[in-house]
DNA sequence: AGCACTGTTTACAT
DNA sequence: TATGTAAACAGTGC
């Protein structure tokens, strides 16, 4: 269930293993993963092609090809696992690649929430969902006076909940949404526009900071997520808030509590989160 | 058994 | 326009 350090992750292990590779195959298991193209058109435009890189904007994976761009998504449960060889699907592949070399990739979903699409260079950026992110997070035009501005406009809306909307903030999931909130010391109900342009800067700070931690670290496994090797995060041991219900706090040893917000299971501290 | 929960996004209703 | 809710799906845990 990946969130921007799990997605950077992935691509930083497709991204040798793909590169360069000529598409001979593509076996689509489950139409519902593809969008945009009906799986017969998917599959013809792909045939043929070279992954010239693996690019990531926000928390899709970009597969640069030869003529346009592969855009995926993952969703909740999406896996890309790349094998050496030609092996049988398992259990929830949906669609596989088999590349001119004989190695082969395959993408497996318990839930079917990720998403594949194929987009020319003139699409890619200009049209959904891309068109709709906003910048990366660590772009210098993100600055706390321009985010400010666009919070203060909320009428509303919890800043937890304008967070995690990628047209304003990019990476964050409910994960990295909670960590960001108990860093900064903000309480995740607060209105989004009650929020000083001091408060949106220490958010933005610790942001990128729980980002880039996280990125190092190899993303959070708290149940199911691991990267295409099989190998898993590390970043939940340092979690302050996050799946930590009732436990005391690591600043001031009161019990983390959990609540409902915007659908969301929503962890914080009730006294260092004001 | 049945229900609530899960790391995401979006279509739809209000 | 903005915001909240349900839905897409499968599995796990109580």
């Amino acid at each position: 269930m990946p969130e921007l350090p799990e997605v950077e992750t992935v691509c930083r292990r497709l991204r040798p293993f793909v590169s360069g590779k000529t598409i001979e195959t593509v076996d689509v298991l489950d139409a519902k993963i593809i969008r945009g193209h009906e799986p017969e058109q998917f599959v013809a435009h792909l045939l043929g092609e070279t992954i010239i890189d693996v690019e990531r904007r926000g928390k899709f994976i970009l597969f640069k090809l030869t003529h346009g761009y592969l855009v995926s998504h993952l969703r909740m449960e999406g896996k890309f696992f790349p094998h050496d060889e030609r092996v049988n699907p398992v259990k929830h592949s949906h669609v596989i690649f088999s590349f001119t070399d004989g190695s082969t990739l395959h993408y497996n979903d318990v839930r079917k929430f990720g998403t594949m699409e194929l987009k020319t260079n003139e699409e890619l950026f200009v049209t959904p969902p891309l068109s709709l992110l906003a910048l990366e997070p660590f772009d210098p035009n993100v600055t706390a006076e321009a985010l400010h501005k666009r919070l203060s406009r909320m009428n509303v809306r919890a800043i937890k909940t304008a967070l995690l909307d990628q047209s304003i903030f990019v990476g964050l999931g409910n994960i990295y949404v909670d960590e960001t909130l108990f860093r900064a010391g903000i309480h995740p109900t607060r209105p989004a526009a009650s929020l000083s342009t001091v408060e949106v800067e220490a958010v933005r700070q610790e942001a990128i900071a729980v980002l880039t931690e996280a990125i190092e670290r190899g993303g959070s496994t708290i149940r199911s997520y691991t990267n295409p090797d099989g190998a898993t995060g590390t970043f939940q041991e340092t979690l302050y808030v996050y799946g930590q219900t009732g436990n005391p706090c690591r600043k001031c040893g009161r019990p983390i509590e959990k609540m409902k917000l915007g659908g969301r299971g929503t962890h914080y501290c009730p006294h260092c989160q004001q």
